[in-house]
DNA sequence: CGGAAGATTGAGCAGGATCAAAAAATGTGG
DNA sequence: CCACATTTTTTGATCCTGCTCAATCTTCCG
């Protein structure tokens, strides 16, 4: 766990000004695609924060939309409460991932996103963002291709959700999170949880004890490896093929 | 399965110039915002197809993303099939509507779209839309637009799931078809589902019976009146109490 | 070291799924 | 236009899974 230098801020004003051109996270956010000269325009209308704790909130429901986010550190959760008051988490947000494209079409935050890790994240404000698409394609481009990606997120945890059993749910997710570490350059086979079992219960609509069980579950088959928050991925093939989905690169064809 | 009508096809060539700048849909679909010389613009790349009969397909999973495609009337939805090989519906979809905006991301489409109720669709090549999008700001923003409100229905989905019972589930399906009808112009308090209690069982992931219980209960209790497809919203204020949210122009605060 | 929050484990319950059958709606051909 | 076949919807009975309540154990922080 990250333990805080007792100093105050960690980074100087002069290191948040970290460019987007020399941002290994590069080809993930908005300027995949761009030529130089183009990222250095963007990098102009890009903030960084200074690194935010764990449970601060970027941004809450309901407040004006202004700007989109992105993780550059960390881990994000967005979330919003039920009518019974209950948080229903969104997704989990890791470097590279944009959030807040919700916003545009009320001009309000649809969402609370609160830090899971000490999180540094850019802000990008959107009218410039848009402004600037207009004369770059490539920008234009990367933004439709951020907003679809939201989309199919979305669409893969509605079908994950109609799909029940924990176990699977739970499954799922653990193979979720392993490529999209692997797309980071981390180990997709062994890797640490940014959230808690309870904000595993919120985001897959279970009971945090359910969550518990079917840790348990997987465990005891054999295809996991459980300690806390790390989890190694024992049997790969043999997780994927229990989330009920072929293995990489199988095929997912249906009669025509 | 469809049966073609011997004669070729139903409308001429001259009937099917239905143009964008005389269509009532305007200000829901892709022209809203734009100037009328800017709508003509657009309507060199629709091109409007004949009209699909009810069962057949617009586009299949993982075919070749070319298109966006917009119902001009009638009503279609949207699914994939789950591992289990049943159908999960992401989306029912009304006229006005975008659907397959999914699909840029990975090229492909992500869902099957399927027509319920003998609809006409106008179709939108992408790499067409967004070169127009690159030279009229209004076009770019509206296709923003678009996307965004996809992600935040989206949200509010997968909000309606995890706030499970089925009568709230059922009770939040039949305040948005409302909403939407309203939005079209119809009565937002009677109006005729396009779908099966299948499809609505397939949408909110719950078992066929089910749905009809819960119609049952909502009935006895006042909110609504069924008669098979016609739903007659008897309770307005009191079914959206019951779904969990203020009426329309209550507040939805938190906690600071 | 101690308090609090988080996680695990167990026992009992309830709500929605499943199975089964009847009723209603839809469509088809004579 | 009606009779029949098929599909869809409704209703009833039973079962099972995941939720709830409760207690213990662990981890995290001051």
């Amino acid at each position: 766990m990250p333990t805080r230098p007792p100093g105050g801020n960690i980074l100087t004003l002069a290191s948040l000004k970290t460019a987007c051109s020399s941002c290994n996270l590069q080809d993930l956010c908005l300027p995949r695609g761009m030529s130089e000269a183009e990222v250095v325009e963007l990098e102009r209308i890009v903030a960084h924060s200074r690194p935010y704790a764990r449970g601060k909130t970027v941004f809450r429901v309901d407040q004006p939309f202004r700007a989109i986010y992105v993780a550059r550190s960390g881990a994000i959760k967005t979330y919003i409460l039920g009518s019974d008051g209950v948080e229903q988490i969104i997704g989990f947000h890791l470097p590279g991932e944009v959030i807040g494209l919700d916003g545009v079409i009320e001009h309000r935050h649809q969402v609370t996103a609160q830090v899971l890790e000490m999180a540094s994240v850019c802000e990008v404000p959107f009218d410039l963002l848009e402004h600037a698409a207009a004369h770059v394609p490539a920008l234009q481009h990367q933004l439709m291709r951020l907003m679809s990606r939201d989309i199919v997120g979305k669409e893969q945890q509605l079908l994950a959700l109609g799909d029940h059993s924990p176990e699977r749910r739970l499954a799922l997710l653990l193979l979720d999170m392993s490529q999209r570490f692997a797309h980071r350059g981390f180990s997709p086979a062994e890797f640490n949880l940014p959230m808690s079992r309870q904000d595993i219960a919120a985001y897959l609509r279970l009971a945090a004890e359910t969550v518990s069980r079917a840790f348990g579950k997987l465990q005891r088959d054999g295809l996991i490896e459980v300690d806390g928050r790390l989890v190694r991925i024992a049997d790969h093939a043999a997780l994927t093929a229990f989330a009920g989905q072929m293995p990489v690169g199988g095929n997912r064809r249906e009669a025509s």
